[in-house]
DNA sequence: GATGAATGAGCATTCATTCAT
DNA sequence: AATGAATGAATGCTCATTCAT
């Protein structure tokens, strides 16, 4: 028999990136086998080729079109205009959200780029500045404005993106919190954090970026 | 030949400690073989199991042992008294400088719990629930005195333990900041966080833990 | 290069089958290196594992699918009645002519049993017993009518068929004996042996089975 | 620490010569690991190697050392004179007791010969040709006083064997039968075996060993 | 006589991938 | 678009054996 009555490219090709995505962010892509997918999708090993030319390009493809949809996601939420306050608050809203909504895609994308080829891991690694630059921008802005206060805002672009990208690392669709509390209590703690407080941190007085001596990668 | 001169038990399980802790960092546990480990440390694959019984208990016995250093060098550090902000400062601090201290050991005890088998997941959740813990009794104990306002101090703790522990992805020895520069900046941006600021958050008036109607896991 | 021209599942499985026979029967299961079947096939390893799922299995084929066919052949040959004589002589040329035709698989029958993992040894070790009531019935309807006299048995179901089987350890295709001439001596052997003689058994005289105090498994 | 105290050469000797003789004779040579008898012994791997040189060379030990205990057992126990039927008799019960009592060790003897290396299968097959003929003796004998009535003395030698042989198969100590009802029970079948009865035996009529044209390996 | 650490070859099994059908 | 049979390399692990201590 050559073909399953019923069956058809596209409708395989979607079982595909969903068994894929979800035997992924399960497993890691190194522990995932193809015959483990074949079988999850109901196909042979071999028909899994007429979709991908090899396992790295189906992950590529995988990670690739979801830094696409996030990107044109993210453009599309963003306020062009506004307070940095306003600005950040969308931000973490629209990244919230997101990961609520697809918490293996984004999971996989933090996970497994050290899974990718050099130039596919270069490809990813761009678009992913680009994110951060997103966010950089805002608490720069902020900071030029008085809105924010903070000693150095790359670390704050990596700890807030940190903090928002952990909670696809534990989030349940019928966990104790709803996706607008979880938005809520994230945006609270965001602007709390970019807000900072001077008077009190006696320790640590704050500091503008660029104001120390040693170095970050 | 049985014996190479001058090798020695203890001498090759540290060696193999070190290349296991560095090769499953760099590649994944799953990615990493022991073919590959053997060469590294300079002896037969065979050899390897005068060290461990299998791949699983090394990968376990890393990460276990790890936990055991963590929450005791954790318990030294920590402050036995003194105000929430206080014993927060000393916390970040603490968890800043072992990150950045050893950051191999530390990413591959997030990473890669995926990859331990049941039992050994379980007794690793655990340890490292006891770990979350002491953070979150800080903060609640923040917020019944008043000095800080957080509207879910469970969020708040995964919050800052993810922001913190984000260090060890891409932090590098010699970087732009010193250890003691990101320790005062995540002093910082923790302190903060943890504070709060009630005027300004209009979108989300801040809340007591458990206002909320919907569940986390 | 995925498949060679001319190849085919069930040519290669039958070619499995032979020489996994021979293999296992000179060097035994345990001896029999999958490497060394997939070389005498002329197939890599790795395609052996489109026939079985492990080497256990191909085993308990091996073993399985014999003995399936020794029954069938068994009650094709069997008379259905007829005196205990005429029975046990067809029985016993059926039983030389089969061992003397496929002496590989009747070895592998008695001397692998050991290498059968226990679920599967317990559905061989039925399936001989099936085939040692068999024989045990003629023996016992013979005691009845007269024709044999037997002290016990059970001990002569198991002497005969020992006997017999031990055909397959040492015959050679071209040997001095043809089939035929082998069938008529074993026959009459186990036709002495078991029509008994008491007159001359001073030592032992015959006891119809039972009749003993001590027990055997 | 270099030895445990109270260990000691001959009683380790004896240990290792023991547990050897049950594994082997459970699993089989082949599937028996040195680690596995050092660990029954109580012992580390590498200590094996004081009381042989290697694996074969304890293999060919056991069964060697087996069949000299066997022959000077049986050159003890035979009649050097008397009627043939005695001497059959004698012979009969002297096996049957020695299976009974040491089963194992003739298990491995019959069933691992071919994991000897070509030299010491040629001793030991050497050492079973003597035996074979000792048997064989007595029944030329009895045929030319006429005491038996044998077709192939060859053939009913091997059969003997075999018959009496399989009882280390299924022999298990606290069975139903005492040695002594073994020994009266199988003594009675091989004479009658022996004994022959011309004027049934309509199908093959009795012939002298040698007057088959065929032949046997 | 025994240990513990090592070797190097070998094991059964799985892998991603190919391709005639 | 799918199958089934194949490849060849790699996997984790075990083996018998060695030998300095």
């Amino acid at each position: 028999m050559a073909r399953i009555a019923g069956s058809s490219g596209p409708r395989t090709e979607e079982a595909i990136r969903r068994a894929g995505l979800s035997l992924i962010a399960t497993h890691g892509y190194a522990a995932m086998s193809l015959r483990q997918l074949a079988a999850e999708v109901g196909i042979q090993q071999g028909s899994l080729y007429n979709y991908f030319r090899n396992k790295q390009e189906f992950l590529f493809d995988l990670i690739r079109g979801h830094m696409l949809d996030l990107h044109a996601a993210l453009d599309a939420a963003l306020l062009p205009e506004g307070s940095a306050e306003e600005r950040l608050t969308r931000f973490t809203e629209f990244h919230v959200a997101y990961h609520v909504e697809r918490p293996q895609e984004v999971f996989i994308c933090y996970s497994e780029l050290r899974s990718l080829e050099p130039d596919n891991l270069a490809a990813v690694v761009a678009m992913r500045r680009d994110y951060e630059r997103k966010l950089g921008d805002i608490l720069d802005h902020g900071c030029a404005t008085g809105e924010f206060r903070l000693a150095d805002t790359r670390m704050a672009t990596l700890a807030i993106l940190a903090m928002l990208s952990g909670i696809c690392t534990w989030y349940k669709p019928n966990g104790r919190l709803s996706t607008t509390a979880l938005q809520e209590i994230f945006t609270g703690m965001v602007l709390a954090l970019a807000r900072g407080e001077e008077a009190a941190v006696a320790a640590a007085p704050p500091r503008r970026r660029g104001a120390l001596r040693a170095g970050v990668g």
